[in-house]
DNA sequence: ACTCTGCTGAGAGGA
């Protein structure tokens, strides 16, 4: 754990110590204990002692733990028993409050959870559970006054906020009314009782302290006042967040007077149970509410269906419990795999908590699938793992399904997958809003503090609120926040946590303009903000979820299975006469005709396939122009297509060519991360622009294209669960993981992957999970099978001798030029005599600045040359040499010369490409981005007329691909000193 | 041995 998982050590509120020791102890004789010694200090030295007793000691907390401690410390030792104190083992993981009463009846189920979000598909009832909420919290800031409710009731079902799940689960507006007005009565009951005439109420039974001891106090509840709705809480003291349905201001009358508190209400519409699941979710909100205020003690549930109210104290010893409970949730979270103990020291997953024994609860468990997969997978061959004998069968029936090549695919990838997710966890997190000040995060560009909130907030969209931030002294330093990214918004004093989430809109010299989810007008007018650039949450998510899915019992993943998993051949139909309809065989013959030989033989291939095909797009071949082509095609044929890429300017690219040509199509996704001239097609656009309201108008709208476009883990949209294509295209597929390629296969009866495994893999960040082959592509994996390979050889972008480079290092001489205009094309500088003689009288002083140590960088300028800067790209892997190079450009004043890494301009070309290869020493340490041939081939063929490439030929000959693309350019005398360049013209 | 794009997400009920 400690390998990924970078404290900030420190004394106070949110104190965090690392524990240097365990030791087993006990207590008169009897009483097991355990002492920790633990630090505060990164350099280890200050140790205190921490005593567990009463039950605290089965904490599992082991030495290298990273803890917060709650309680009183007297000289240096902390006493954590029955009475007093609190252990938080990994604080700066929040848990929610759902999660950990989940966890009560079954921890397995409240893990597999948090890994697989979305195997909780949601149901009728949630949903309408959802919208009461929504209707009783509008309503309650209303008073519940009858007229109101009727109506808020109803602009919320026929509103637009909810038709995306009606969508889902194919539900009417009107049944979803009736469903809610059913409650509306009850919500009058409530606000009769606790609102409007409390004195008629009958007396409830309240702990609350006074005085140090706590009284059981025999009182009427008023709700006098509605302070926020779906307050927001983190607690770093806690390692707790949540969500808080409604905060009241509360008056409590008992005989001894009246007090006032501000107490959570957690509202529930199904059945009035008051379960220990129901009463633990309010105690661990009165937990949470003392990051901002005087502990409440005690919260309150109502059932919407009856508007009864029960109170819940938050006692010690409950408090307690739960915090146990969240302390191994967090065990078992942060140790989802292990190190081997034999051998090397490889990873290997851990296991999950045991399988309850209780059939059960299990029948109606949504993690059923997930849980026996993992058992059948992962644990089935861990001797220390055994399981309740009732539930052998069980799960050998639910799992029958499977090969053991499958389990070991899925194993396989859950270990990659969690590798990775520890990489990204080391770097990235929440954690750095409350344990970095917002002063420090702002030099790496992170985040922006000290924050005022300025004019009104706007309600854009139903829950959309448009906030305007300013900076209290002076401009907005210098910052990587930019439109469309993620923000959490928290109050600069402790306490007020993300407060908010959501997206930027505009960042102006002095104001920051936000989409935020919740309404932040209530808070005090000079509350300082620091909005933090959310980092995500390393996004494991999808692909786990799809590896989940692959291994369900569904034809769809069965056929996925056989072909990916077991490498079944893919099947092709003869004759093109059974796919092609009449009508449509003119159109397509006129589409084809502006296609050359090999991407014909592309469309006609895909037209012929059942399963899949794989279309090798070398680079310059046309990959935009051929799917452009593709999806036309299949249109006219009157077949439906998903086109997706991995990232949003892939999939807008191909649109922007689409829809020169008329197609239609309906582009998913946000908007904002949408080209502009696309954002037309969005469903975001269409909904406003339509104004639509009805589940039925927004089935009409996703049935109305044939073409639908979204980036692979925009596959989540309800669209995707009720309906399926004739052919999925996967753009970029090369360079995406295959969990994430899954995404949209399911949705689809075949596919066309098309990339080229010869330019660069999915990136991977964790070496272990890079070894054990995470960066091999779905396309790569696929591409054995060559009856289902077509390859576009023929090339519109380099000249021949550019294009000689990668044919002889990589493509075999596959590569051809598309014409003689291609193959002979020269860069065009107008004023080179001028050029050539201006170098002649100063050439030696520019060789002399090119050799003086002090100057790293040399940039070539070809200003006199004429060419135009725009047609300029310098390419570098390392993105170091880049900001070197930037910065250099920044005091010539030029900034049209784009600068990138070679791993960006996959895809993309310019006239001319300048490489910096940078390496140059004899250090012993080669760094690996080097020695990968497919970066090398990316960076060769971006040029289209001129190649210039920068580096040391003694450094770059120790990378094997470096060295045989310089015995090339030797053999055709390609190479000068300092600057080797291709000559396809003179400078 | 430095390459980076996607993702709302806590809680909606059911036993």
């Amino acid at each position: 754990v400690s390998d990924c998982y970078e404290p900030v050590l420190q004394r106070g509120l949110n104190n965090r110590y690392r524990v240097l020791e365990v030791r087993a102890a006990q207590r008169n004789g009897r009483e097991p204990e355990k002492h920790l010694t633990v630090t505060p200090s990164p350099s280890l030295e200050d140790t205190e002692l921490c005593v567990l007793r009463d039950g605290w000691d089965s904490v599992p907390v082991v030495p290298g733990d990273i803890i917060h401690l709650e309680g009183e410390c007297s000289s240096g030792t902390w006493i954590i028993n029955e009475q007093s104190g609190y252990l938080v083992l990994y604080p700066d993981l929040l848990l929610s409050g759902t999660t950990i009463a989940s966890s009560i009846r079954c921890m397995r189920r409240a893990v597999l959870s948090e890994k697989f979000r979305r195997s909780e598909s949601g149901s009728r009832q949630m949903l309408v559970g959802t919208i009461l909420h929504d209707v009783f919290q509008q309503a309650v800031t209303n008073n519940l006054a009858r007229e109101k409710v009727e109506e808020l009731a109803n602009k919320t079902v026929y509103g637009q906020k909810y038709l995306k799940e009606m969508y889902l689960l194919n539900l009417k507006q009107k049944e979803i009314m009736q469903e809610v007005e059913e409650y509306l009565p009850s919500f009058h009951k409530w606000a009769e009782d606790f609102m409007h005439n409390p004195a008629n109420q009958n007396k409830m039974q309240l702990k609350l302290s006074s005085n140090g001891k706590v009284d059981d106090l025999s009182s009427r509840i008023e709700i006098v006042d509605i302070l926020d709705i779906e307050e927001t809480l983190w607690s770093p003291r806690f390692g707790l967040k949540g969500k808080v349905d409604v905060t009241a201001s509360v008056k409590i009358h008992c005989q001894s007077g009246v007090q006032s508190r501000i107490m959570p209400l957690e509202l529930k519409s199904g059945k009035e149970s008051n379960s220990i699941e129901h009463r633990s979710q309010v105690i661990l909100y009165t937990l949470l509410n003392l990051e901002r205020r005087v502990d409440p003690e005690v919260g309150f549930l109502i059932y919407l269906k009856t508007g009864t109210m029960y109170p819940v104290s938050g006692t010690r010893m409950d408090r307690r419990e739960l915090m146990k409970l969240r302390n191994q949730m967090a065990f078992y979270l942060m140790h989802g795999t292990c190190k081997s103990t034999v051998g090397r020291k490889q990873t290997q997953l851990a296991a999950l908590p045991p399988i309850i024994d209780d059939s059960q609860a299990c029948k109606y468990c949504s993690q059923l699938h997930n849980c026996f997969l993992y058992s059948r997978a992962v644990e089935q061959k861990m001797a220390s793992v055994s399981l309740p004998p009732a539930m052998v069968p069980v799960i050998e029936k639910e799992t029958q399904h499977l090969k053991p090549s499958h389990l070991e695919y899925f194993s396989l990838w859950y270990l990659m997958l969690s590798l990775e997710l520890q990489s990204g966890e080391s770097k990235k997190g929440s954690k750095n809003i409350w344990m970095i000040p917002s002063l420090e995060r702002e030099k790496a560009g992170d985040c922006v503090g000290n924050m005022i909130r300025i004019g009104q907030v706007q309600e854009i969209y139903e829950g959309q609120y448009l906030h305007c931030f300013q900076r209290k002294n002076g401009a907005i330093p210098i910052t990587n926040l930019l439109v469309g990214d993620r923000v959490v918004v928290s109050g600069e004093e402790n306490g007020l946590l993300g407060l908010a989430t959501g997206y930027v809109r505009e960042v102006a010299v002095s104001n920051i303009y936000c989409l935020l989810g919740r309404n932040l007008s209530k808070l005090a007018k000079n509350t300082v903000f620091r909005l933090d650039h959310e980092e995500g949450n390393c996004g494991i998510g999808v692909p786990l979820e799809n590896l989940s899915k692959l291994m369900e019992d569904t034809p769809v993943s069965e056929k996925l299975r056989n072909l990916i998993i077991d490498f079944r051949k893919p099947c092709f139909i003869q004759h093109l006469s059974s796919v092609l309809p009449p009508e449509a065989k003119e159109t397509v013959a006129n589409i084809l005709k502006g296609l050359n030989k090999p991407q014909k033989q592309a469309m006609k291939q895909v037209l012929l396939s059942k399963d899949y095909t794989l279309i090798v797009g070398m680079p310059g071949t046309g990959k935009t122009t051929t799917i452009c082509a593709l999806v036309r095609i299949l249109s006219a044929c009157g077949f439906s297509v998903l086109l997706t890429s991995f990232t949003h300017t892939a999939v807008d690219n191909i649109l922007l060519k689409l829809a020169k040509f008329k197609v239609g199509f309906l582009r998913l996704g946000r908007a904002q991360k949408v080209h502009p001239d696309i954002q037309k097609f969005t469903e975001e656009e269409i909904c406003r622009s339509k104004s639509i309201k009805s589940v039925t108008d927004l089935e009409e709208l996703y049935n109305s294209q044939p073409v639908v476009a979204t980036s692979c883990m925009g596959v989540n949209h309800p669209i995707f669960v009720r309906k399926q294509f004739d052919f999925c295209i996967v753009d970029e597929a090369s360079q995406i993981s295959q969990p994430i390629c899954l995404g949209p296969l399911f949705s689809s009866k075949r596919f066309v992957l098309v990339g080229d495994h010869q330019q660069l893999p999915p990136l991977v960040q964790n070496a272990e999970a890079r070894d054990l082959g995470m960066s091999e592509s779905l396309f790569k994996r696929l591409e054995q099978n060559q009856n289902a390979v077509v390859q576009l050889t023929v090339q519109y972008r380099m000249n021949s001798k550019i294009m000689s480079l990668s044919n002889t290092l990589v493509y075999e001489g596959k590569l051809e030029c598309g014409s003689e205009k291609v193959s002979k094309a020269t860069v065009n500088l107008p004023n080179l005599k001028q050029l050539k003689l201006d170098l002649a009288d100063s050439s030696k002083m520019w060789l002399k600045e090119v050799l003086e140590p002090d100057t790293p960088v040399c940039f070539l300028n070809t200003e006199k040359a004429g060419c135009k800067p725009s047609d300029i790209g310098i390419i570098s892997p390392y993105r170091h040499q880049l900001k070197t190079i930037t910065d250099l450009m920044v005091r010539l004043k030029e900034n049209r010369v784009e600068v990138n890494t070679v791993d960006k301009y996959q895809g993309r070309d310019k006239s001319i490409i300048i490489v910096s290869f940078v390496r140059n020493s004899h250090d012993e340490n080669l760094g690996s981005l080097l020695k990968d041939w497919r970066r090398l081939n990316v960076a060769i063929t971006r040029a289209k007329h001129k190649l210039i490439m920068v580096g040391c030929v003694p450094s770059l000959c120790r990378y094997p691909p470096l060295e045989k693309l310089l015995c090339h350019l030797q053999s055709e005398a390609m190479i000068s000193f300092f600057l080797f360049h291709i000559k396809c013209s003179i400078l």
